[in-house]
DNA sequence: GCCCCGCTTGCATTAGGATGCAATACTAAT
DNA sequence: ATTAGTATTGCATCCTAATGCAAGCGGGGC
């Protein structure tokens, strides 16, 4: 009878001949178990159970022992729909991938959910196929009430809007505007680009080859034109660009373009990724039994692990991942804490990776 | 006055000297438009509105066209989050990954999402650092609600029979257990190495040398066991092993390990994954100025894409990722659809890839 | 013109936890 | 023992959309 008070819902319904194995986080209706289960059970009130579960709140170790021990028992756990519908705090971040054949975005996904994962944030993942799908995504975030975005995908104008008036944190990752003030972080890539030409410049290379990214590929855009307008500075002329979509097979496809215009051979190809810099690395070799770097340079862009191996040894400019993926998330979650924040742009300089793909001056 | 009954509301309020711009999907008064907002200005109940969102409710051609309206003008969006609640589904799906330096798994994390994605799922995303972590994982996943897991981390008995318990669906990718039914797609990794060996031994290769994934890798061990059963069928002696972590520096000095036995030098190297594959054979060359295949054959496992670079060439064991991906989502879905449905396995033969790393017969 | 039937719509309730405020318990001091 | 003062606890309400049930509306048939 001690117990009779504190468990009759349960040995009520034990009576019936139903011999199911009590299922852990279940009632014997096989509901999940509630805060108010709990409660009836421990014999305290809902909100008690809400406060244990609560660092800081106003609870004695007594109840928080009791509750506790409950809880355990019944293995409940609180409901995080439940609880981001009051607080109106969901715990959860999209973060918006378009072009995931990239070997760089996985590095920076895995980045991203560490830290997130540090703040108790959970990574609600949108991939995009095409940069059409923007507005389909954008809706759906907008439903699961995420407390932020972090997007490494193209946004136009309208759309960083609808961040603003709905007063969702919005950082941008590698992709900024100019007229329109929105957080970002970005590697310099225009920067990036300079330093490479100059020393393949500095090193007497004439007759450039440049591998675009496909043009809808910002990123992409940025480094071809930084290679372009620097080359022009240099006044080198007669710069051939052909397109590629950071794709292996499309360097190397793109390589052999290079290699087509009779005469012109180029003695320095310039990508737009490291994916594409080996494709043509391979090309040079072995399609074309030219040795890298005496007879052609190659450099490429992002710092991607392939580039390291030691077939490659790839000339490259190193983006921070880590620490813009740090910046990314510690920029974004002072922007949920406090949303008055001004927008602010963090710009940080890739890093030249020495390799031997390239003659430099 | 014609239509101050509908918008009563908003019209009091703008008597006040306020100018802010009308935000996209907030209130006046700064907060979410919720579907009584709606409701309100369109002259209905919410349960209308509620309604005009639901394909396939009864609602009036009518009063669709004029909740719509007044949704689209007010950028009203249906909150998932009180969806969620009570409905008892979040459209959401944790996926669960460990070892992310993994080449294969980014891939899989877009097939996974692509396929998600059309059933309007939303993946949420789970990566482990350590497999101690599993734990603090679930907790979480329990807490999101989450409509079901796919895990290609490893999971206890107890974590499995947690998932039973709480009547999540769970599918496991490349993991399963024998004595205990769970969902599962694997690819047979034990059936792969030995078409790999039996090919290698049938080559005439004498002395072989495996280098293993990390201990706590169950795919790995598969790999590892399957080569070494099968040589040992083949009565092959003196098998060296050698621990890898998948990395390709860890490939890279497994070799010269495996090459450090005086005498002894390997004829055949079968590596748990492909990127220390590409490790080996980066150091035989550079390393040891070897051949590849001449003098050592090099074998993985994985399929992933830079075996396929025309400076490796990797024969390898492909993992049929995308009809891998594909079933476990269908799998996952059915499961979600119908809770009853009993565990079911379906495991995929790796396809071999011959490349030009391994002399075979 | 009246009644029945079916399609729409609204009302009231539900999901599960958080929180302001009021009530109560407990501690220390007199 | 009594009182002031603080630390706990409970009550009632809120967050937002979905849904069973009943009422309302309109049309067709007699």
């Amino acid at each position: 009878m001690a117990n009779s008070n504190v468990n009759g819902r349960r040995a009520a319904q034990s009576g019936k001949t139903e011999v199911k194995t009590p299922r852990l986080g279940m009632t014997e209706h096989g509901k999940r178990v509630t805060s108010y289960d709990v409660a009836l059970t421990a014999g305290v009130s809902q909100s008690a159970v809400s406060r244990c579960f609560k660092p800081g709140a106003s609870v004695s170790k007594k109840m928080r022992a009791k509750v506790m021990r409950v809880a355990e028992q019944l293995g409940y756990q609180p409901n995080a729909i439940a609880r981001s519908l009051i607080t109106r705090r969901s715990n959860m971040v999209a973060v918006i991938i378009n072009n995931f054949t990239n070997l760089y975005y996985p590095e920076l996904l895995v980045q991203l959910s560490r830290r997130f994962d540090e703040s108790n944030i959970h990574l609600l993942l949108f991939t995009l196929e095409h940069e059409s799908d923007v507005d389909k995504i954008l809706s759906q975030v907008w439903q699961y009430q995420v407390d932020g975005v972090v997007s490494a995908a193209f946004l136009s104008h309208q759309q960083v809007e609808f961040f603003e008036q709905r007063g969702v944190p919005l950082v941008l990752y590698n992709r900024s505007f100019q007229d329109h003030p929105v957080s970002a972080i970005c590697c310099n890539q225009e920067a990036g680009e300079r330093v490479l030409v100059k020393k393949l410049h500095a090193a007497g290379h004439k007759r450039y080859g440049i591998v675009s990214g496909p043009p809808d590929s910002v990123v992409g855009n940025q480094r071809t034109k930084g290679a372009l307008q620097c080359l022009k500075q240099l006044r080198v002329r007669g710069v051939r660009v052909v397109e590629g979509d950071y794709s292996y097979e499309s360097g190397r496809a793109a390589f052999s373009q290079l290699m087509e215009d009779k005469g012109k051979a180029p003695d320095a190809v310039i990508c737009a990724n490291d994916v594409m810099a080996i494709g043509c690395i391979d090309a040079a070799r072995h399609d074309y039994g030219l040795r890298v770097p005496e007879d052609v340079s190659v450099v490429g862009f992002d710092g991607a692990s392939p580039g390291a191996w030691a077939s490659y040894r790839l000339t490259t400019i190193d983006q921070p991942v880590e620490i813009m993926a740090e910046a990314a998330v510690s920029m974004l979650m002072e922007r949920v804490e406090n949303p008055e924040l001004p927008p602010e742009v963090r710009s940080y300089s890739g890093v030249l990776l020495e390799g031997e793909s390239a003659r430099l001056g």
